[in-house]
DNA sequence: CTATGTCTACTCAATCGATGAGTAAGATCA
DNA sequence: TGATCTTACTCATCGATTGAGTAGACATAG
């Protein structure tokens, strides 16, 4: 009934670190979104899909627009956060993502978001991030090690879940080392 | 305009394995994939939503449904491949999955029911695999190589896809290794 | 000099995957 | 005897995602 407050609101939580460090229009952001730099390398949002997105933070009250008109062309919406917008930004920030499938977009767009914030953000969520994966391996394990009778294919896949978690854990340790850099710009390869 | 050859269609395909070896109605379909045995370890699908793919194979002309009444119940709805149906069945299998997103779900319904088809198809599913995954492990190290100005964000995701990728390529041997069972009974943890 | 394309900035209608809820009759169970 | 379970499927709806459209200004090419 009330128009804040409705579902869980996930990916799109994204949209406001871009609005964190000073207000856009949606054109201006899905610039930032349609090349293959940054986090358009990893997160492909269509323009027609990003207003509706827009629209749907605004109508949970984390974001408020006004129009500015234009001569000759169409007038923009000038977005910037609200206070329960800034406050549910950085609680997104901080939070640690609850389940593999969502490390490839949303862990990335979370890192890509500390990185401007300063390196403690990026430090504090991968600590939680770590500890997170940590938990998902021991379920794993003891899932697999509680199915005497399982068949050979229920194996196989515990097994791919593994692999997986592992291969997160060992990035994330990457990660870890190689966070001194802040920008996206300065920095060589620590290869 | 003609009702069959619609879509790329995807997952669905998936469900052609089931009526591959005998015509199932939709509800018998569903009890398969309803528990955490077997596919359904991998692919959750609601009832009405299966129903749905069902309809959506049908229009597509890869099975055919027949009525059977029965007295007290709903009628059942017994479908049965046609030859399209087998014949698209038969080549979603041996394909190789084309992209790391879809081993998750695809590729492990490819393989379960490779199992259920017999060493051959295995065999030769899991080496196409392989094939597509150096492919794709070729073409990251290469684009990560041709990033130069890329800044830190970039050259961790190349990273994480890399990783990503080699615990999928350390799987599949595993698999390869393991094919000599093949229903989804018989076999000891290969441990 | 004109035709074509591109950039800006947003809107709209439509499609399609996915879900919850509903139905209805027999069986099971306390 | 009332409650829940099982069978088997249908239906309306919701929400994510997309393609297409708009319209004026400016650049480019032939």
């Amino acid at each position: 009934m009330s128009p804040l407050l409705r579902q869980p609101l996930t990916v799109e939580l994204a949209l406001l670190g871009f609005l964190h460090q000073q207000p856009m229009h949606g054109y201006e952001i899905h610039q930032h979104l349609a090349g293959l730099a940054g986090l358009g390398l990893v997160w492909q949002v269509k323009q027609s899909h990003l207003y509706a997105l827009l629209d749907k933070l605004e109508a949970n009250g984390y974001i408020a627009g006004r129009q500015l008109a234009q001569e000759a062309r169409p007038p923009r919406r000038i977005f910037h956060l609200t206070s329960t917008g800034r406050k549910a930004f950085r609680d997104w920030l901080s939070r640690p993502v609850s389940h593999g499938r969502e490390l490839r977009l949303e862990f990335m767009a979370k890192l890509y978001f500390a990185r401007r914030e300063g390196p403690d953000w990026v430090s504090g969520l991968i600590a939680r991030q770590q500890e997170e994966c940590a938990e998902w391996r021991a379920k794993l394990l003891a899932q697999a090690a509680a199915s005497p009778g399982a068949g050979a294919f229920e194996w196989l896949v515990f097994q791919f879940r593994i692999r997986q978690v592992n291969a997160m854990v060992d990035w994330l340790a990457l990660c870890a080392e190689s966070k001194s850099q802040t920008g996206p710009k300065g920095g060589q390869d620590p290869h």
